[in-house]
DNA sequence: AAAATTGTACTATAGTAATAATACAATTAT
DNA sequence: ATAATTGTATTATTACTATAGTACAATTTT
């Protein structure tokens, strides 16, 4: 089952966080390689957002080849196992980083963060 | 030493990035509870900005109680050690529950995320 | 006292994001 | 065949972000 979310409070545009949330989807399995999107009219009225702006994320994605679109039957999700499982890895990758980088700047040490990882991880 | 970055490609706007630079400098220590911060005019020709961006993420740490600000003395950071670590931790948690949704989503258990992010830091 | 610096405030302009509305061509469903 | 659905394309409008420029009052520096 798909389950796509737009957050209206966040500083990222609708497009990009869109575009990450089918990502997830794709990545995740939920949205199966060789299956059908939603249409961009049903998409769009079913997330309460602007056609224009479903089409926009569903054109770039199609330029990185994750999906193809046909006028009439809609857009397909390109299987390509190989990329898909490469951005899954390199997504997964750049999050930790980012972890990484914080804790760093705010002054954690190595331990101190796996610890603290280690606890939240637990307590979610 | 102060170190504040913007990423043009960024799809945030220039005033969070910069808030959240700034942020990050106060609670690492690199700049001073109760020390003085770069006047509007100086960072914003220092980071090749618009004086009122600066002036915009100013006034707004301001709200939070972070920042004061005085005409002619320029801003100064209040001190608030409390409000600082409960910032700092608060922070960092945010990113790891990033972490760990983005992860869940993508299908990783919990033993596979805590393996990978392992490695990573040893690597980085 | 005078000059320089600083925060504050305002107007105007340009670019991007998002919406609204419409239209057309290709495909699918009936 | 006909109707409905789908992608594609266009124009207009609104809001937000950022820039540019200017001006004024309070403080600091000289």
């Amino acid at each position: 089952m798909i389950k796509l979310s737009i957050n209206d409070s966040s500083s990222l545009p609708i497009h990009i966080q869109l575009k990450h949330s089918i990502l997830m989807n794709i990545l995740s399995g939920k949205l199966e390689a060789g299956g059908k999107m939603p249409s961009i009219r049903s998409l769009a009225k079913i997330l309460k957002v602007n056609p224009n702006t479903v089409a926009k994320v569903y054109y770039n994605l199609e330029e990185e080849g994750i999906l193809g679109g046909k006028v009439g039957s809609g857009f397909t999700i390109r299987g390509n196992k190989k990329k898909l499982d490469g951005f899954k890895t390199l997504l997964l990758e750049e999050e930790i980083n980012n972890l990484l980088g914080m804790a760093v700047g705010l002054g954690f040490g190595k331990k101190e963060l796996i610890e603290l990882i280690g606890r939240t991880i637990e307590n979610g």
